[in-house]
DNA sequence: CGGTGTATTGAAATTAGTCAACAGAGGTGG
DNA sequence: CCACCTCTGTTGACTAATTTCAATACACCG
């Protein structure tokens, strides 16, 4: 059993791990597998955008982002990935990754053989099970970017964007009135909701002065976290 | 062995369809799992949005959108579904069909009880893969929509979208240079493109007057293929 | 204490949305 | 067969939102 197995009883990914359901320890299985609690330093690219599918791995600790820059010189984020995402999924479709993969705070990753486990699932079919769910969540996620991200104007989608972020937060295990950490830079928000960081400023400024958000440096919390719901659901 | 076998050897589904690979016919294996090419008249309801997930259909021929109104009384469209793709999948992580389902054109589908497949998908390795293979390529589709469709203007998302559905007709054993039928409403598209249909109609208007594209009535047709392609890159 | 990258703010330019009028296609009934 | 109606798509003038360009402030790090 790997040294590392004490780390995964603390490990905030939980029933998302794919070590949580079906995968026997022992006999190499593990060790051929999985590489776990990589750590990834702040800035480090974990994959590049075109190469082919190796790994998977799933996001333990940190802030992982997914990028492509266009041909024109800018970019464009494609994913802010948080504790108990798996990290790859897009590539599964054509075996090469479909953005770059970087951190954007100091990380810890768990690195899977995406070959190895492939095999694994044809015979363990709870461990495919799981890689559908993450699958699934990982579409419908994008599903629900898709519907709001672009049916809300630009305020809504910065407020919107916090309260995701809060609720992925809260859930490993933090409080509801806790200020929390933002991980990442402004400016990949701004790109990420597809808005220029100007435009992105102004609308953060404005939910400031109304009261919906409260912010300094780099840590925010909800004065009222109803209100703010009720006004991104268009 | 059921009488629509000779159908399905003709479907244009073929390799995507859930019964090329692995699934036996007979012994009522087939008929507890599938009603096959089942027809839906234009502007029929396939399924409503937060019913539970009981069936996935794969579309047969025609054209099926998703979509969902919002509280101010506005319209979404999700997805259009073209010969081939799996409808039903934005259902498999929460039980239940996040949008309608309506048939934009006489379509054709078949039905899977998602359940039983479910089962079948344990102890049948392959129809597990090919299920994986539909979601991870839905999950990469909903990834390119978010990518483009809003780092685009409001001209170049129409040129796209045209040259995506010329993209996925051409599939279907038509030539790149025939003139090709648009199966939905135009106000549909213009939703689907997150825009309003005076906006779309008008870039629509431009890219005729730069000669980008041919239309008429419902029919469009590209004379330089390559040309829209290189722009639509960013 | 500068220097570099990042964030904010202001004014002008561009893009898309809104409101309103009109045109065309398709269907129904006389 | 035509008149009428309705739904859909087009076009124009105006308004609102966002981007762009430019200048300035802030924070982190050597």
């Amino acid at each position: 059993m790997p040294a590392s197995v004490t780390a995964c009883d603390t490990c905030c990914a939980g029933d998302l791990c794919l070590f949580a359901e079906g995968l026997t320890v022992g006999a190499g299985e593990w060790e051929r597998i999985v590489q776990p609690h990589g750590e990834v330093r702040a800035g480090r690219r974990l994959y590049q955008r075109n190469s082919p599918l190796k790994y998977i791995y799933l996001v333990c600790s940190g802030c992982i982002k997914t990028q492509r820059d266009t041909p024109d010189g800018s970019l464009v984020i494609s994913g802010f990935h948080l504790p108990g995402d798996l990290l790859g999924i897009d590539a599964i479709n054509n075996d090469r990754y479909t953005a770059d993969a970087v951190a954007t705070v100091d990380s810890e990753v768990c690195r899977f053989d995406y070959a190895q486990l492939l095999t694994h699932c044809a015979s363990h079919p709870k461990i495919a099970a799981k890689m559908m769910t993450h699958v699934t969540r990982y579409a419908a996620r994008k599903d629900e970017e898709l519907a709001w991200t672009m049916g809300l104007n630009a305020q809504r989608r910065v407020l919107r964007f916090f309260l995701r972020l809060h609720d992925s937060i809260c859930l490993q295990g933090r409080s509801d009135r806790e200020t929390v950490r933002i991980p990442m830079r402004k400016q990949d928000i701004a790109h990420y909701l597809r808005m220029t960081p100007e435009t992105f400023s102004r609308n953060l400024a404005a939910l400031r002065r109304d009261g919906l958000l409260e912010l300094q440096k780099n840590h925010f919390v909800f004065p009222d976290r109803g209100l703010a719901h009720a006004i991104t659901q268009i």
